[in-house]
DNA sequence: CGATCGATTGACGGGACTCAACAGCAGTGG
DNA sequence: CCACTGCTGTTGAGTCCCGTCAATCGATCG
């Protein structure tokens, strides 16, 4: 439970982890600078040339990859909020390894590659600050996509238990979650009717409302598929 | 392809990142000190405390996550080589996420997690490096899971065409690649009946040897399912 | 050789994908 | 106002892939 939850928005930048990290307030400058997108901005595309390292500071971002190198067919692979980064690869990879659309209306604070090299050298603490927002982002984005995972009805039950909390996750498209689940939308549909049948949940054809958290655990732990051994 | 390729062992700490990053040769001290361990050894286990973070010097660890929160059943989740470090969760949480076995005899440098906070905050170029290895590793790490992902032997032949050049894959038994997959051990040895038919391995019971890399390709691209659609 | 474990093969059933049709909803324009 | 269009989500029917269970085979070890 020391993972932040809730979209915790950021907006003063003596209490943003960045901003201390770059001694704002003691006379230094972020180099991050805020920037407004909308609901649907694409920020940028796997395969790309990173250009630029952007931090949440309000709102969801969508991230999808590509599955083939030619970057052809995108999957749904990550939703991340507020206190995370997009684009890190670029520090080790010259391009995107996948891509971002806002979901909802965004703050984001966005600084060049070289900007955040500079940064990187001559801040002590800069570097720590990103590697402990990477070694969060990658406890958190665990996706459970295939049934290795758990059924479908399990699957969708696991993400609603996360993810429910969040209000810009009731934003989420069915079609999107349903990517984001490894499954198609129809599955995803016949998943939520079973849950909803179960009392679990509320539905209408855009809203999903949690009314039994405890069902809702239950369903998504009844373990119908037993996991693959590991060594012993 | 930037990222390093094969079991490329580091025996010379003037040489390893990390000895680099501590300044060895120039009078600093690496706070990691190696050490050996034998094949099957248990390096840690998930749930427990994180009292030293390991970078791996030569060899293959497997990690393994639990699905549950109390860590009953295990999964193989992924293969980590020289050169990957080992419990940097550590940094940013009290318990391991995942258990760790040595998969083939393997040298090991260890910290305890209270040197690696000394370290960090005394060497301007540690917290660097450990991110760079931290992003490195996230971006190699996307284990293929579930049917979204492709199918049975799609993800095998996926597998196969990353994992071969290196040594110690042809050590992975063949439970735990079933567990990497995602799949049961009776799903991977048809799926290996089939891609051997095809011509692109050859295997015996314990041993499989690519013999055609770009029929190995052909069966991993051959798309059967169509990935979800992303948002546009 | 007997015991044990891992890998293979076969038979079977079920869950998820596919394809298709339909319903709900927003935007457009006559 | 309503037909028309386009898109998203739902529902149904059919197919097939993969998980399950069981038996067999191979390999290793005492």
């Amino acid at each position: 439970m020391e993972q932040t939850r809730g979209d915790d928005e950021v907006t003063a930048c003596t209490r943003c982890p960045v901003g201390v990290a770059s001694g704002v307030g003691e006379g230094g400058r972020c180099p991050f600078v805020p920037r407004k997108r909308t609901s649907g901005a694409v920020l940028h595309l796997a395969g790309d040339s990173v250009e630029r390292i952007w931090f949440i500071k309000s709102g969801a971002v969508l991230v999808t990859r590509s599955r083939d190198e030619e970057h052809i067919e995108e999957t749904p692979w990550a939703v991340r909020r507020a206190g995370s980064f997009l684009g890190l690869e670029g520090l080790v990879r010259a391009e995107h390894l996948e891509s971002a659309r806002a979901l909802t209306d965004v703050t984001l604070c966005g600084a060049s590659l070289r900007n955040v090299e500079v940064w990187l050298d001559g801040r002590p603490t800069a570097a720590r600050v990103l590697l402990d927002r990477s070694l969060r982002a990658g406890i958190r984005e665990r996706p459970l996509r295939g049934n290795a995972d758990g059924t479908a009805p399990q699957r969708a039950a696991a993400w609603l238990l996360e993810h429910a909390p969040e209000p810009s996750s009731r934003q989420v498209p069915r079609r999107i979650l349903a990517g984001l689940l490894g499954m198609r939308p129809e599955t995803l549909s016949r998943s939520l009717r079973v849950i909803a049948s179960q009392g679990a949940i509320r539905q209408t054809r855009a809203t999903i409302e949690v009314v039994d958290r405890a069902r809702l655990r239950a369903i998504a732990r009844r373990r119908s598929i037993r996991p693959a051994a590991a060594a012993d």
